[in-house]
DNA sequence: TATTGTTATACTCTATAACTATA
DNA sequence: TATAGTTATAGAGTATAACAATA
């Protein structure tokens, strides 16, 4: 029911459609919503940026946090990124059984169980990354230079709703 | 591990931790990823400020729309808001058994399902609506009004990405 | 006792595919 | 044939609770 772009890869993406003379009844105003709308345009030009590559945006966030942190515990990318302990659990089985990643009882303490890259790990990130150089210089390029430092700047205060916060969940 | 906001309705939510002293590498520098942490935090504030009223952003979105299109059908609003048809249909379903809206099978068109909300689903929505009012001032708070325009000016702008792009997921 | 990881369980969103009933 | 809704199924993220091993 609409036309849209580059749905090539085949996947599993739903689109907004074409105007359905629908009213949004202020639903358009709500800056909740904006927000919303945003993150949906972008997450859908992130997987299909990404194709066959198939990681989601989170488990692409856990994959470059124990790639830039190698022996990290689950824990620690857990909490850095805003996932509790069993749904980090259940994302590091996902890339494990990939073979993207392992698990290895740390020597120091029996209860940590440190992160590595695999050798596939590496490669798939290695493309992975290129593959993210494209999309991020898409969404960029929708702002001049100075939009999107505002834009950056603006976005980041949202994190004081978060208290402390450290870090947030990439999805 | 970390103190934060207004946790009290005890519910769901696993916030961003304290400092971890993690590498990011990068990763805070992608634009995408500033835009789910400022998405993560507004949801996280959006479930906590709506309670016990236990509604997802998806699902306001969809009650939202009912409210002001009485009789619509459930393809154009799943069109409207970038959801297939089966995943409006377990949506609606939630939503119907909650007894917040019926269905009602179309006289002109027996194939369409009426959507409609419920007497039950009116209060709620009116309870509900003050809550993201609550909710909306207090994320419009952590901006002026010029920065705010140029945010929300910013933001439509993702839209772009979805080539025509109608309406985009509320969640 | 506290912490890390684990398992079990559950709910929500998402999507594909096949099916029914209408048109 | 095409469309609207439906059902079945599956993957993914999220969260709670209870548990084991270790500190």
């Amino acid at each position: 029911m609409a036309s849209r772009r580059a749905r090539s890869l085949g996947s599993a993406l739903t689109a907004p459609t074409a105007p359905t003379g629908l009213s949004f009844a202020g639903l358009e105003d709500l800056l909740g919503y904006k927000l919303r709308r945003a993150q949906g345009a972008v997450h859908r030009d992130y997987m299909v940026t990404v194709g066959e590559i198939r990681l989601t945006q989170k488990q692409t966030a856990v994959m470059w946090l124990v790639q830039g942190n190698a022996g990290v515990s689950q824990g620690e990318v857990g909490s850095a990124l805003g996932m509790d302990r069993a749904t980090m659990m259940a994302l590091v089985d996902r890339l494990e059984s990939r073979e993207l990643l392992i698990r290895r009882r740390s020597a120091t303490d029996a209860r940590r169980r440190e992160l590595h890259v695999t050798a596939a790990g590496e490669r798939l990130m290695k493309q992975l990354r290129m593959r993210i150089a494209v999309h991020e210089s898409r969404i960029k390029s929708l702002f001049n230079a100075a939009e999107l430092r505002t834009l950056e700047r603006l976005l980041t205060r949202f994190q004081s709703l978060d208290g402390a916060g450290d870090a947030e969940a990439l999805d």
